[in-house]
DNA sequence: CTGAAAGCGCTTACAG
DNA sequence: CTGAAAGCGCTTACAG
């Protein structure tokens, strides 16, 4: 039913300024050549002081970087990498997306920030461990090490191989940035990653608006797969939990139910318990993208009115989503996660701009209506 | 109360296979020179078949060509730009911001697109008319089109005046990109802009996830700016209607209710109006970026449990949201609108790249929780 | 300590 | 129709 109810409109003719801004931009580019002539010196002198190559003499060196100040000199990036020789090589190590299917995301970012740095003379290394062997780690990092890049991206999920890893790259002075992972107290030139607890704490409130109100029962479903590490499922759950105790006088039951995902029949079992006990789920909480597998059940056994929320953009994800089964994504961007780590050591070892440390990636809610939008990974 | 509920655990040893990828990339770029010299010609020629400038030989060109293909040439465009003395203007004509501060951030993103590609020989030239005045729009159009630009970039709001700067646009084969504004059967090279109905029938969604179920009252709010137009406001209001009418079976009364945001008085009287009567709101949808007054009122009145969800990251809207008086805001990016016409543009012209001609918004789902991500822009 | 010169991969007149 | 040469703004040996 739908009813109109108009209000009085009053027309009013605020007219604000016109006004036209054409930037003439009559700064000239002004060059080596410009400071050279200025300080009457050869370009060769300048590029001395520039880079701080020393075999200048204090005063004329002085007397170039007052000039080089004075006229806000800026290099031509364009004129520098095509005449430079300097090759720049990004090593990257992260999990096997064989493993864990996520990882393909952050490799796909890593890969599109590549291919745009490339022409200034930039390369990748990507290698890759397995998540449950902790010397294919530092086999791959002893590796990439000798091969002496620019710079390094890694995913320090192994705490005690990467703390020796962090050391190496100290003693070298290799900047390295922290994909996904966090570890404390290190030099790290930069971490992007997920705020997971952040995550949970939102899907909480998503669940708690869309649950019909009073007593309830909520599951929070964790997916383990054995050989990975669960610290992001245990972050998300714990602030799932949080967002109840803290946020809302209304306080459903929270159960958890943790699962082996090589054994989907387990998953089953549990969920038929739950669904025949007098604890009837009001919503489930599924804390990583395995959440098809909970939709799979809810649509063989044409469960409805319960509202399931998860993680990531899985093709299976985006069915059941699209067909209304699971009702929220939660997603944190992991192409641009790695894209974002690519261009930090950009910025720090070609235009040499400061690079801001921690990076917690956008969580995104995604439902039937904007999936389209995120489907694709585009820059 | 939270309970925990564990389930079997099998350990599995699934092993992935370890791999390395350190491309070597022993592919030597190629350039003109060797294609020169395979083809016996000088460099002068290939560039005259490269570009198509006539004045070569059907023979010469034909073997160039093929050459050409078989190296697998592509231009090193940091040489490219920086040899060359061509100059890009991109011409931007939009609303002024005093008349709305919302196109404040597409600006923003034309800006920092700007930035990025200022290196590669291209200008801006912003121009912004008044709303509420068709004949600026005409003017400040022509005074452009006389400037003589590499491309175009216009919010064509008034529908007849821009029919005709964009038959001049088509005769003197300058490509245009409309922002935010979409007009059909036109030869623009690319839109981006909204998906305004689509975000109203997100915005239901939400409404009707967070409201309590059973007989209620939802309330379109359309807060007015008489010397604006009115599309994107019905679009998101039937939107928004028509969830309710082809997704969900309960079925709320829906009010519809416009303000002129001039006199505030008349909200407030309305807002009194509706609060005192017997149809007492389930939630109020606002259909744009003026939900921070709506959320005013609530605060003033401490109207607490009414679901209010509106539109943009204005900064009163981002206070009332993390206040808690607004639930949800609803997002489009408006900044990244603007940086990717300019870049559609610099696609088109410089790199000769195919571009998507229709480009919607991604619709984000804005709560407190996540807000903080969504705040700046950030490429 | 400093300068002159070649070169990066293109474009752009200019000469023939 | 075609080629030789200068130049874009830098870097990089090399000579003094």
């Amino acid at each position: 039913m739908f009813i109109y109810l108009p209000c009085t409109l009053t027309v009013i003719y605020d007219v604000p300024l016109i006004r036209l801004t054409l930037k003439k931009d009559a700064v000239l580019k002004i060059g080596i050549k410009d400071i050279a002539k200025q300080a009457n010196v050869s370009i060769g002198t300048v590029d001395r002081v520039l880079h701080n190559r020393g075999e200048v003499s204090k005063t004329t060196r002085e007397q170039v970087l007052k000039i080089i100040d004075e006229l806000g000199y800026t290099p031509n990036l364009l004129a520098k990498s095509l005449s430079s020789k300097i090759k720049y090589t990004i090593a990257v190590l992260i999990p096997d997306a064989g493993s864990n299917p996520y990882w393909e995301k952050p490799l796909e970012g890593i890969k599109a920030a590549a291919r745009e740095i490339k022409k200034f003379n930039f390369e990748l290394q990507v290698a890759t461990f397995d998540y449950s062997n902790e010397n294919s780690f530092t086999e791959k990092a002893n590796e990439i090490l000798e091969s002496n890049p620019s710079g390094f991206i890694l995913a320090p999920v192994f705490y005690e191989s990467s703390l020796t890893v962090i050391e190496k790259c100290d003693t070298l002075e290799l900047p390295y940035v922290f994909i996904d992972v966090f570890i404390e107290n290190c030099k790290n030139l930069a971490y992007f990653g997920q705020n997971s607890a952040q995550s949970g704490y939102l899907a909480a409130r998503l669940m708690n608006y869309s649950i019909n109100k009073g007593s309830s029962h909520l599951y929070i479903v964790k997916p383990l797969n054995p050989s990975a590490p669960v610290y992001h499922l245990s972050l998300r759950e714990k602030g799932f939990i949080s967002y109840f105790s803290l946020e809302t006088t209304n306080q459903p039951d929270i159960h958890s139910m943790d699962f082996d995902i090589s054994s989907p029949s387990i998953l089953v079992e549990s969920l038929d318990t739950i669904f025949a006990s007098n604890q009837y789920p009001s919503g489930l909480f599924v804390a990583n993208s395995r959440v098809h597998l909970v939709a799979n059940y809810f649509e063989k056994n044409k469960i409805k009115n319960v509202v399931l929320i998860g993680y990531d953009l899985l093709p299976e994800n985006i069915e059941y989503l699209e067909k209304g089964v699971i009702q929220f994504l939660v997603c944190q961007k992991p192409e641009e996660q790695g894209y974002k780590s690519v261009f930090s050591l950009f910025n720090h070892l070609f235009l040499k701009k400061p690079v801001d440390k921690l990076n917690y990636s956008p969580i995104d809610v995604i439902m039937k209506e904007n999936i389209e939008y995120y489907k694709n990974f585009k820059i």
